[in-house]
DNA sequence: AGCACGCCGACT
DNA sequence: GTCGGCGTGCTC
């Protein structure tokens, strides 16, 4: 009788043993009775340690489910890591890292269909020289981490593309890591024309067919390239000889809930097991990432300084609204960019507590009664919208607090912009761009369809339109609103900040020169490095700011977070955590009140721990704090 | 995650 | 008396 230990996609680390008279392979999926019910699991591995004494009967495997392995035994090990690191059950990684299909008990056909022609030579541009020097020092036969760290409109897009070629020519895969969904349908139709037939999209809005089949086709190379958000870093990788992470900088590679993995530094670590190559991307790299290509020479860092065609970089300007949502120099611009017949692009930053009602007399703020965040404003459904807990609520006529039909909103949203340029732009092509309007596949791409075939006259959206849209006739880039970025609790808010305008900026003025307005005042350390578009200058100060606070990349953040409906169990559950850490001699700060002190009706108290021997201190974590109401977040990006 | 078990409040 | 609320604990 064979020994097997099977994990479930349930909220639990804990594997359990069945046994058979057939011999399994590792990572193969089974039928099994769990609980009286029949379940499908994974066999992580084969064992002959059983504790008689801890289990009351050990169960016969119903049956394996397929004639070879789901999963690899690296994905196994990178399930493992992943649920030691960022303290989360395996049971939850495991269910991020498959399709939810994997789990209903229809066998998988394993079986390949043959594919013809894989690559068109004839669409590939030629590289220029700095393009060519960096695409030729990448070695592709081991395992290293590069950053392409290149201007908007450099053309970092064209190495990888070469490279992913070469890769291709080998026989192997290539993994393309995107922020957001948009853009793998935007990347399809470029990475299409090259590579014909064999590229996929891995995202969240594919159905569950669909997913399950672009994971397969991966996994069995009838695709060779996969265009992915954050869920696509837990692939079948086996056959797979490179991995880009474009956008690096993005927050959207870290998963906010639990599991709250980094997609790009797992894919890092897989990388380093497989040794192959990692390529991360950006205009504006983080100041992690920038610190280990530069400094400690973890990565290795390519600069790309010019743009193709040797365009110019956009003038960038600082102006301040006077009373109106647009300060009349940007408007004046803006007439000229209709007359011109050229996209504008107007940038409305949604990050912070920025937009909501308020009344006019007495400065009650309207909140949601779940949340307590400000309501936002949604003209279109004629509602006060949560974006945290989705709810909504109808506008009220009075404030019920002093009465007073005064109400006003504050702050401004994509909407409001948006009818303020119809106000007084009159019969012009208005897009926006946001997380309402993209929410829907074949809106979003029909918004981006017009946009470039220059159908547009102003897109008005979030920080999604700063996210690698090739838009040639955009040359007036427009931000309003960046100041509320220094509203959040955030250590990185200067980062963000200066990132967010200069990849916006880099929008402008792909074909001619092109101009750029912040509607801010900014710290003038940062209008300098900004106007100057020296984004490394700003990375090379932040890094010894950074030290001076010994926060990352010299220490490892984590955030325990303790929820509850009931603000006393709230309150107790991080006062029992704080007992624990008082006597550990880690350091770390709190408890306090999250900044966002209830979400979803349930009250909120945080601890951030600041640690500069990170494997110590989630042993520790591990050890003591596991299982005590608590949520972690390792190398957390969000602070609310 | 489900599902059973178990201990207190509001009904027939 | 008992129906049912959801807190707690277990699943090889």
């Amino acid at each position: 009788m064979n020994y097997y230990n099977v994990l479930f996609n349930i909220a639990l680390s804990k594997s359990f043993t069945y046994k058979s008279t057939q011999n399994i392979e590792v990572g193969s999926r089974v039928l099994v009775d769990f609980n009286n019910r029949k379940k499908v699991g994974i066999v992580l591995e084969k064992t002959t340690q059983i504790n008689i004494d801890d289990i009351k009967e050990i169960k016969e495997i119903i049956s394996i489910l397929d004639n070879k392995p789901v999963i690899t035994e690296e994905l196994i090990k990178t399930i493992n890591f992943a649920s030691y690191y960022y303290l989360s059950p395996r049971g939850l990684i495991l269910r991020n890292a498959l399709p939810s299909k994997a789990f209903s008990k229809e066998p998988i056909n394993f079986e390949k269909n043959s594919i013809k022609k894989q690559i068109n030579h004839q669409k590939f541009f030629n590289l220029n020289d700095e393009q060519k020097k960096i695409y030729e020092s990448i070695d592709l036969k081991i395992f290293n981490v590069n950053l392409i760290f290149g201007v908007t409109g450099s053309g970092k897009t064209e190495i990888f593309l070469h490279l992913i070629r070469d890769v291709i020519e080998k026989g192997k895969n290539a993994l393309v890591l995107v922020p957001e969904i948009v853009l793998t349908n935007q990347y399809k139709r470029v990475f299409e024309e090259k590579f014909l037939y064999t590229v996929g999209v891995y995202h969240s809005q594919l159905t569950p067919k669909q997913k399950f089949l672009e994971w397969l086709m991966f996994k069995k190379q009838e695709k060779r390239v996969l265009l992915g958000t954050r869920s696509a870093a837990f692939v079948d990788l086996s056959d797979t000889g490179l991995i880009v992470v474009d956008e690096e900088n993005d927050d959207s590679y870290k998963q906010e809930n639990t599991p709250s993995y980094n997609a790009k530094d797992l894919l890092i670590y897989r990388a380093k097991q497989l040794n192959i190559p990692v390529i991360l991307s950006s205009a504006t790299p983080t100041v992690e990432t920038y610190y280990k290509a530069s400094i400690t020479k973890k990565f290795k860092l390519f600069k790309l300084n010019n743009r193709i065609n040797n365009c110019e970089l956009p003038v960038i300007e600082f102006s301040k609204p006077e009373n109106n949502l647009l300060s009349i120099k940007s408007q004046e611009y803006i007439k000229k960019s209709i007359e011109e017949k050229q996209t504008c692009a107007i940038l409305v930053n949604r990050r912070g507590f920025a937009h909501f009602l308020i009344c006019g007399d007495c400065g009650y703020i309207f909140r949601c009664p779940n949340c307590n965040v400000s309501l936002v404003y949604h003209k279109k459904t004629k509602d006060l919208k949560c974006h945290f807990c989705e709810s909504s609520f109808e506008i009220p006529k009075k404030c019920p607090n002093c009465s007073s039909y005064n109400i006003k909103d504050v702050g401004t949203g994509t909407q409001k912009m948006e009818e303020f340029l119809r106000e007084n732009f009159g019969n012009i092509n208005i897009a926006r761009l946001d997380r309402d309007t993209a929410s829907s596949k074949k809106n979003a791409y029909n918004i981006v369809s017009n946009l470039l075939d220059g159908k547009i006259d102003i897109i008005v959206g979030t920080s999604m339109i700063s996210k690698g849209y090739d838009i040639e006739k955009i040359n007036l880039v427009i931000i309003s609103n960046i100041e509320s970025i220094f509203a959040l609790p955030d250590f990185r808010a200067d980062e963000k900040c200066v990132s967010l305008i200069i990849q916006t900026a880099g929008r402008s003025g792909r074909k001619q020169k092109g101009n750029v307005i912040i509607e801010s005042k900014l710290p003038s350390r940062l209008e300098n490095f900004i106007i100057n578009h020296d984004y490394e200058g700003f990375l090379k100060e932040e890094i010894n700011l950074r030290k001076s606070l010994n926060y990352p990349p010299f220490s490892h953040l984590i955030r325990i977070l303790s929820q509850n409906t009931n603000e006393k169990v709230a309150k107790q559950n991080i006062q029992q955590c704080f007992e624990i850490l008082k006597n550990s001699g880690f350091s770390f700060l709190g408890p306090t009140k999250c900044p966002i002190d209830k979400i979803k009706n349930k009250y909120r108290y945080h601890i951030i721990i600041k640690t500069n021997d990170i494997f110590k201190t989630l042993h520790f974590i591990t050890a003591e704090l596991l299982d005590k109401n608590l949520n972690f977040d390792v190398d957390p990006i969000s602070f609310f």
